[in-house]
DNA sequence: CCGAATGATGTAAGCGCTTACATAGCAGAA
DNA sequence: TTCTGCTATGTAAGCGCTTACATCATTCGG
């Protein structure tokens, strides 16, 4: 039923090779046949059949993104990246979008079908083991974004200077008792924070009160998500002594910090400075300090780094590490008014 | 390089056709044949080529889904439905994401190339004729979400509903100066909730008056960004007069129209208050009275009518149209202090 | 004990393209 | 004119599967 190049063909009085020539811009064909069969094609609502061609040609134009916890701020922002940059290429973006770090297995396996995609990204998760043996041992193009793995092209941001800078902030305003409010211990950008805010105490020669840290052991979407920053900021109040100023390794979970601190009547940038990080789009509006990350051009460049090591697949592998930057707003202003929220929303208005 | 079938067949001493029915659950296969192979394809990590097997049976398991503007917060809670859905069938996600509606038009090209998707989803895009008739001579299973279109099965949420039951929420607490801050005019949602605004007005016998509606002429993301509700709910505080209420076509903007306000001095619930419609997660954190719209379950629904449709090509089509419900919070207090943003906290967290 | 089911497997013809190789046609060199 | 070397096109062999049909071996009723 469909149109096939045989109909053009036969319509045209020339070869199905001929026809095909036309499409795939082979240079040897005339200008006068060329301009025919383009021309039929269009009237007889020609398309090329994506399955065919991909089995001859042994390609595919599909690039997968697997991604754990999609609806996450941080990752509408790495998608926008991803989707602009893709829109320039040739590639279609299959996304495969996983429940927490287990699905990621079943996620990659369909990703990795064979001829499914021409390389895969894969977001925020730890390879393990058995996840690079069978990635290398495919050949396949990998990129991981906000993971590292030095057998694989990676972009991320460097989560320990990140913990470093936003407590060196909270130093820098006079605070000396800061918590910690990390993810999940077994996400590495969330150990990293930890680190960093260890090394800024330490820098300035403060204590690391166990009882001001709080690590999340919710596995889903690393401990990421309002419901644990409330509770862990909660148990950080009840058990950590005074308290002047918190880290908190995601904005997600500062909006529940945030939230907690309101409903304990506990004043935020007076009581309690709070710092976040990501930077995701609400925190501008909460008027939430944090550490920015550069998402949409990390989006913009995982897709750069796989579209090139399709191209290149023996080339050596590259990573590049974005540098957080600290954004200040109300919830760590050092008085009250001097807050940047306005300035910013100025700044982006006028 | 790679195993194919034939590698397995020669190996297990039998011929590519069994192989290919232990891998399509055929039921003629001796149960020891069927192990063997199954046995022997994992040993040698054997995987059928998705490209060879769609071509061969006419088939493909991916299906599309075109979306404008993407990184809106509506569509994250949309594709969280539709991916939750998807995963629980064979299907595959190939997403599309256009730039404004113009692009719509490439991407769903994109999407309908021949054997690319089993069926396409398009979202909140008013289907032009010359859509319209290309969709139905391919025959290609299409599902419109936040759209309408007789010929094609559809979900979507009664915007003029919607935009009634709003303003009358803001009738209801003694506002007679009601101003509209609407989508761009080319969206058939922007219009049917306007049109339930200007409905609630006559019914309650007060006047529309021009001077309180400003309609966004920006083509991108049908004027639903914080820089038109800013730029728009200024433009109505210069020419409308006093105003003691506006209603928002969307979140988004009505997060520009309450930065607005607060540059501008004006309090929000006490001298203009403020509804807006979706409920996108942000709303909830800056206490916006809104219009929920059931986001998850529109992505849900709209993967089962696809593959209903897939399915039963000629069943004859379906409308779904959900009712947005009023999430009263502090934007559109009665009093100062009786706002439910803490109360939806509480019970959110306990 | 025979013919007909029935079940397990094999044969081979596609699915709609791409592409290496072959060929025809023609211009220019000799 | 004949030969050489292009260029434009055709021929046909895949790409890795699926599946209708054929084949062969059993099994079973009578």
């Amino acid at each position: 039923m469909p149109i096939t190049i045989y109909d053009i063909a036969s319509e045209a009085g020339v070869s199905i090779a001929t026809v095909s020539r036309v499409f795939n811009n082979h240079p040897r064909v005339s200008d006068t046949t060329r301009a025919r069969i383009l021309e039929l094609a269009d009237s007889m609502g020609y398309m090329p059949h994506v399955s065919a061609r991909s089995l001859a040609q042994q390609t595919t134009n599909l690039i997968s993104a697997v991604i754990p916890m999609l609806s996450n701020y941080f990752f509408m922002e790495v998608i926008r990246g991803l989707q602009d940059r893709l829109a320039e290429s040739e590639y279609d973006l299959l996304v495969y979008s996983a429940h927490g770090i287990e699905d990621v297995d079943a996620q990659l396996e369909r990703a990795l079908q064979r001829g499914r995609s021409a390389g895969v990204m894969v977001f925020s998760t730890p390879l393990l083991p058995e996840h690079t043996k069978r990635l290398k041992q495919r050949n396949h193009p990998v990129v991981l974004v906000d993971s590292f793995h030095p057998e694989f092209d990676s972009v991320s941001v460097d989560n320990l200077l990140g913990g470093r800078v936003a407590t060196e902030h909270l130093i820098g305003l006079g605070c000396t008792r800061i918590g910690l409010i990390a993810g999940n211990a077994q996400s590495v950008p969330a150990r990293d924070r930890r680190t960093g805010y260890e090394a800024a105490l330490q820098r300035a020669n403060l204590p690391i009160d166990p009882r001001l840290v709080a690590v999340s052991d919710d596995a889903d979407e690393h401990g990421y998500n309002e419901r644990e920053g409330y509770a862990l900021v909660e148990r950080l109040l009840k058990s950590g002594g005074a308290m002047d100023a918190v880290f908190v390794a995601s904005d997600i979970q500062a909006l529940g910090v945030l939230r907690a601190l309101h409903d304990h009547n506990v004043r935020c940038p007076e009581d309690i400075k709070v710092v976040g990080f990501d930077d995701i789009k609400i925190s501008e509006y909460v008027g939430l300090s944090t550490m920015r990350q550069p998402m949409y051009e990390m989006g913009r460049l995982a897709v750069e780094k796989i579209l090139h090591r399709i191209g290149q697949p023996e080339h050596p592998t590259s990573h590049t590490l974005f540098a957080p930057k600290l954004v200040s707003r109300d919830t760590s202003a050092g008085n009250v008014g001097t807050a940047s929220r306005v300035n910013g929303a100025e700044a982006k208005y006028t």
